[in-house]
DNA sequence: TTGAAAGCGGTACCAG
DNA sequence: CTGGTACCGCTTTCAA
């Protein structure tokens, strides 16, 4: 490995001014400079991100938290924000917690990401209550995609109104019977999403003063084997639900292969609506809500940068952002079945 | 952030003696190692990374690059691996090259994981010729998922032999007209898998003396979207094929969805099968070879392990390791439609 | 069993 | 503009 001795012996200038020179500083003469850049390149120089990291203190590394990896909106979360991480110079590393209370423990509780990085990035994650006073000593920057905490920037869409303009188009199309497919108490890691969606439905029947008896609020875990489950407990009901929401678009295409597995025609039989724009959902034909997820991850990353420094030239981002999100009518979703 | 020095100050003892008892190292008397414990858990000791990285020359940090973080596959393997990883103390660096080969050169040409990380775990990527010189000239222990490289070790199943049997049900069936969606030329980073797939198709239908005309060979680039369209080209040839054999479940779903559109019945008109058993081919009841994308990760993390020297107990996994597929025989199969 | 001190590979301050 | 040197925080000889 070519330390920076080499390239200093190499040019016959001290260590301190090759680190100078490499780093863009000013205070080096064109022409040393030049001298010292052709001879790193030509010894294949590279300066060891360890001692860097130690001299400088700073890693140049982001963790990001999430709770699985396979779901398509953490792996797209990731995917943005690893993006404009790279592109600053940043490494991204990852910690999938994979559904284990435990992981989490292990991973902000002995600080195994919060030591190592620079930045903390939570997705899907409500901060516990360890965590918030770790960062309130310490002061690492830190946001959260997709959750808000008192004091935490965060990155979101309004989950609540989310919910609310899924259920306004079911309701406007002239549903009374809407069922819920929901994830309040299945998520041991605690993540504040479901619990806004399902506000946002009960909500929206409360004012449009239909009932929801309590065999039409069904659980979750943002899995399409668990709206597959709801979907047929549901459409199994004496009086079955006329439309169902749920609260992720791979749980809803699961109630869409219940309803195909009780020969039921969606819409005419049933409607059903998701939450995300999965990107399987336009295949599926699913109506639902959008969410910008890739662009939830660049934001997330763009506000750590900012906290970071990295971004002197760009106006700050407000500390809470929350992006737009879009209703996709598709063709899951229609009018009820005449009363019969 | 505490430091060795104020848990050294704390006991009364040198840095050195409680680095020792901290490591579990033999050489402390049993009264100070229990003294110096419970100091350091009282204070919240833990030590930086950075500067253990620096003193051992080893980051505990493991490099993953993969295509598309996003594809269920990579997100699959990168959970195996991320697995067994931190329950050996190695964090997992994530590089996502997003499909762009710029990406690639960046990552791997300027030794950003190489430099920073203990080793390498590559996904559904050749190593080039200068990443293989520069393995072969700092020797940092590697391994290839779902690829084949001299001198690299690797964890893979038998692409072609996947194929082979993919084709053989399908040829058991009575199928003649047979087409492949596949995707060779489509990716830049180099990918060996399409490659070995399609020389099993090719081999089987050679070996049935059945032909291949070149309409019936379709590239795709292992997405949904790009099955549908090789699907609808396909279907609306003047001789469509009676079933078509995807490189991917992805693909394959794309091209069930072609059939959908078109009003064709699956398997009724047209057979499909694809490979992967991703996680919604049970639902979209497809036929597929599945293979054991999860295991492949967690194997490949072992490998890693073991090249590290932190399994020294365990028996020496094969520098190759080749998993089992299975060829799963679900509803998007049957016999070809008869003649007309 | 314990401690002093020399690195590990850079950065950054302070003189010159 | 350039060089000497004191760290950064921990590990690891080498002596005691």
């Amino acid at each position: 490995m070519t330390g920076i001795k080499e390239v200093a012996d190499e040019v016959g200038l001290s260590q301190a001014t090759v680190s100078r020179a490499l780093r863009g500083q000013r205070g080096v003469s064109e022409r040393n400079r030049e001298r010292i850049e052709e001879a790193a390149a030509r010894l294949g120089y590279v300066a060891s991100r360890t001692a860097v990291g130690l001299a400088t203190g700073r890693t140049h590394l982001v963790a990001a938290v999430v709770p699985h990896v396979t779901r398509w909106y953490f792996g797209t979360v990731i995917h943005g924000a690893e993006q404009v991480l790279r592109k600053h110079g940043y490494d991204l590393l990852l910690f999938n917690l994979a559904g284990s209370a435990e992981a989490r423990d292990r991973v902000l509780g002995t600080h195994a990401a919060t030591k190592r990085a620079d930045a903390l990035l939570l997705a899907g994650l409500q901060p516990s209550d360890a965590e918030r006073s770790w960062r309130d000593r310490h002061g690492t920057p830190a946001v959260l995609v997709g959750a808000v905490a008192e004091g935490w920037p965060s990155v979101t869409i309004d989950d609540e109104h989310v919910a609310v303009v899924a259920m306004q188009h079911l309701i406007d199309l002239g549903h009374q019977r809407i069922a819920y497919v929901g994830g309040e108490q299945a998520n041991t890691l605690e993540f504040s999403t479901p619990g806004a969606r399902h506000r946002g439905f009960l909500g929206s029947m409360d004012r449009a003063e239909h009932k929801v008896p309590p065999e039409y609020d069904h659980d979750g875990d943002f899995t399409l084997a668990s709206g597959l489950e709801a979907g047929r407990a549901l459409l199994r009901l004496p009086t079955p639900p006329t439309a169902i929401m749920c609260a992720s678009d791979e749980m809803a295409i699961g109630v869409l292969r219940a309803a195909r597995e009780l020969h039921l025609a969606v819409p005419g039989d049933v409607s059903v609506i998701g939450v995300d724009d999965h990107e399987l959902s336009e295949h599926v034909d699913l109506t639902t809500v959008r969410q910008p997820v890739e662009e939830l991850g660049r934001l997330a990353a763009t506000q750590l940068l900012q906290q970071l420094g990295e971004l002197p030239g760009s106006p700050p981002l407000p500390s809470h952002v929350r992006l737009e999100t879009e209703l996709v009518v598709r063709g899951t979703t229609g009018p009820p079945p005449p009363l019969h």
